[in-house]
DNA sequence: CATTGTGAAGCGTTTCACAGCC
DNA sequence: GGCTGTGAAACGCTTCACAATG
């Protein structure tokens, strides 16, 4: 059914990488990845008033390796001093810098159920970076009602407020069903960057990202690891008829 | 500060991947990540009283390639039909059985505030075989009320409700500087499976598996696409001297 | 003859190991 | 002396391409 679309998940776009072709210096996708964690921490670090924090002990309290850690920051730049490590604050500014951190980022909330008014409610959000400007709901029942400090609006408005305020992103928390409309609705309206936590493949254009978040779908993968803890070494018949030699 | 625990997230245990060693037949972790997509996706099949599938078709919905599918399938076993495809029934049943979805795994949510709340609310949980039974929280004013059916206890109480109801999986919903003491408690319980919504990384013993999500964190991966896109071509020094050869 | 299953090539990520530098 | 920055090796995942086969 997608028609010049395409499908995509984990930040990628059909296969390609989603990043635009040919910026700056080039920050692998699993790097990417990290940044944030990096970032988390070092916040705390800031808070202990340590000024410096070497690749090892940064290492450990990511739970990552430190040669990671140093692979991952010299991608940003050669921002450590041997025999020293990271000036914390610097590598704060540098790694927000790189993310694209310096100014906020707008947030509009697709679905005002158990939890589009979570994430609404979430204070973390804004306070992060990430304000919640608006929250729409097809339900006119839901309309008008006050959550997490904004009103909820209907869905066909969201075109104009993506607009009068200036959104960037996108949060797709409604029921799977109605996931795809929304995710059409947002790009019409604008919108390149969308976080879905609708438990469906989202077909889009090329040039916008999407990043899923399926909670049923971690719980499974938990799934499979737990099993396993428990029934260690079953020759199942067809073990037997193939032996794991490939 | 850890201590013969290891820090870990995404699924691996300090560098070291988390399935306990030599089990079956192996399954890159990575394959495992996409087998609930596949299943969502073969659902909907299903639904739509489709027999048969090929990996042409079933890439086409779960937004991969058709190698991918076929390779990834190949790990479960030899299921499908040369010039025919896969028999979507018995495709779905052996997914499941290889995530270990043939039977429920009980659910308990730490935690009860707005995450917590909207987690336990959410039906798409229990009728995919991971039902709460159980949501606590250390605020005793929050104790007893009613949340998705469940009646909230106190946080000491864990380990009885883990016990009592066979518990496998612990869902973290608490805010971050309570979530590495929802971990230990959840640990000491006998749990073995966790998925952490905190902001943070959870120090756990070996075989233990954590999942986690963070979403101010998909956020700011977000951010650093959406950077790009805007400001395309900023050719620093750096970029000149390294044309994107790679 | 359409489609699977899979060796082998290609590619991105992780880890090693050490030269370079403060 | 201690720690970063980074080539190079190792590893795992993805994609190709085609032989195998119902």
């Amino acid at each position: 059914m997608p028609d010049q679309r395409n499908a995509n998940s984990r930040g990628e776009t059909a296969g390609r990488p989603l990043h635009s072709t040919l910026t700056r210096r080039r920050v692998p996708e699993a790097t990417v990845g990290r940044l944030p964690i990096y970032l988390r921490v070092l916040d705390e670090v800031v808070a202990d008033e340590q000024s410096n924090i070497s690749s090892d002990q940064l290492a450990e309290l990511a739970g990552v390796n430190a040669a990671k850690v140093r692979k991952d920051l010299s991608y940003l730049g050669s921002y450590g001093t041997r025999g020293v490590g990271y000036e914390v604050e610097f590598l704060v500014y540098q790694i927000r810098r790189e993310l694209g951190l310096n100014h906020d980022w707008s947030v509009v909330i697709v679905g005002a159920g158990n939890l589009g008014q979570a994430l609404a409610n979430n204070g973390g959000f804004a306070n992060r970076g990430f304000p919640v400007v608006g929250i729409v709901d097809i339900d006119p029942s839901k309309v008008s009602t006050l959550v997490g400090g904004v009103r909820v609006r209907h869905i066909d408005e969201v075109g104009q407020i993506v607009q009068s305020k200036n959104v960037n992103i996108g949060v797709i928390a409604t029921p799977a069903h109605a996931a795809q409309d929304a995710a059409d609705r947002l790009v019409r309206a604008g919108i390149t960057s969308i976080l879905n936590f609708a438990p469906t493949v989202l077909a889009v254009p090329r040039g916008v990202s999407v990043r899923k978040v399926d909670l049923v779908s971690e719980l499974q993968i938990l799934s499979y690891y737990e099993q396993r803890k428990r029934v260690p070494h079953v020759a199942t018949s067809a073990d037997v008829s193939r032996p794991a030699s490939a």
